[in-house]
DNA sequence: GCAATAAATTATGTATACATGTATAAAGTA
DNA sequence: TACTTTATACATGTATACATAATTTATTGC
């Protein structure tokens, strides 16, 4: 398994999804509004074939709504979607940090302390984009270490759909400054392979995270 | 929201989409098996665009892996796989216990008692088909009490992905009998509004599953 | 006789053309 | 003037044709 040989192993429709993707994520396509094909292929050089294929996975994903002859449109989160997922997500990660503790190698709790620490130094020299991609790898890489393949998927899913949100709603210092005490907190109980202490750490950390975004919506 | 006109409001790739998704699970696409483009295509009656479109579809329910100029394959579970499913699912059913208990009506919680009840009816007269089904349902609307969406969504995902292995492991009549015991706690514990125990009877009883089929790999 | 390379065949990937369905605008009637 | 109905235009759904990549087989050379 793996990406293997890669570099020319990305069929065009995957390159679309990616592309289509990002726009969503960058909110250069805004949720809720519809999804102008004829547009888009021109915009991207692509044809429709493998442009519909990118829509199929990407409506598969969550991220838009196919409605039959009717157009896709880019799927906007309500309140309730986004408080259902952070709760769905609050639970995983809770099972990622108790799974860690009990089967994460010493090299890999240093490497995952180390994106850790680069967080830190990026928080005091208040540089937000590097830090908001260090904190989505120290999330996924703490999934990893849980050795459970479809945890890593499903949280992987969940965190796409969200990045939007919390790509807008991550503006605000004091939200920021209360992000980093969680993760110090998950920091330590990773240190001490405490499971219980980092999962409800992470588990609070989510929900907290509610409290910090349900303004934005 | 909800499906409203239904009827004609499938698109031809869905159909064809749930039909290979029928045909995995029945065991007539096998898993590992090369899916044979053209063969399949000419048997549905279709053309390429929505056969691949449906392709894709399940390649994102992770049914089926696409690999890009090689055709695609019937995604095969390995014994780590299911492992992580079941992980990852007894986590979620444990929530969704637990959700449910809070924010279930009692009119809900009756209806549910009710599937429970004739799925031991089923039982009793030794009838599989019947009590399969029953129990899909018994557990997909478990989820919906929990009146959280993405819960609902991605246990249903992995039941999907699961169906073909559970199909085959439960004909097994010790097994039959271990999961029917599992059940009569849920619903003790789903009647008296005991979430913990609700959520702990189901993570044991997902844990159980995993012993029941883990032989059948 | 075996191995390696090249060519041919088959299947996947992409584009374009055609058909069908939906939405919008205009015209006619109440 | 407002509402309903019809017609037209535009976008989506499907099919087919063409291009490209991969695999297999055959032929040649060692």
């Amino acid at each position: 398994m793996g990406a293997s040989i890669a570099i020319t192993n990305r069929s065009l429709h995957d390159q679309v999804a990616g592309r289509i993707r990002d726009l969503i994520i960058e909110g250069t396509l805004e949720p809720g509004s519809r999804i102008d094909e004829a547009h888009l292929i021109e915009e991207l050089g692509v044809s429709r074939t493998p442009f519909r294929e990118a829509l199929r996975t990407l409506a598969a994903e969550g991220l838009v709504i196919v409605r039959p002859s009717k157009g896709s449109i880019v799927r906007k989160l309500t309140p309730e979607d986004v408080f259902s997922m952070l709760e769905v997500l609050a639970n995983l990660e809770k099972l990622a940090g108790e799974l860690a503790c009990e089967r994460a190698s010493a090299e890999e709790i240093d490497a995952l302390v180390d994106v850790h620490e680069r967080m830190m130094e990026c928080y005091r020299a208040r540089d937000r984009m590097p830090y908001y991609k260090l904190n989505q790898e120290f999330h996924s890489r703490l999934a990893e270490l849980s050795k459970n393949e479809t945890l890593q998927e499903v949280q992987a899913n969940i965190q796409a759909r969200l990045k939007r949100i919390r790509y807008i709603s991550n503006e605000k210092p004091d939200f920021w400054a209360g992000a980093v005490a969680d993760h110090e907190e998950m920091v330590k109980a990773l240190k001490e392979r405490d499971g219980q202490r980092l999962g409800e750490a992470m588990s609070t950390h989510l929900k907290r995270t509610w409290d910090r975004v349900r303004q934005s919506l």
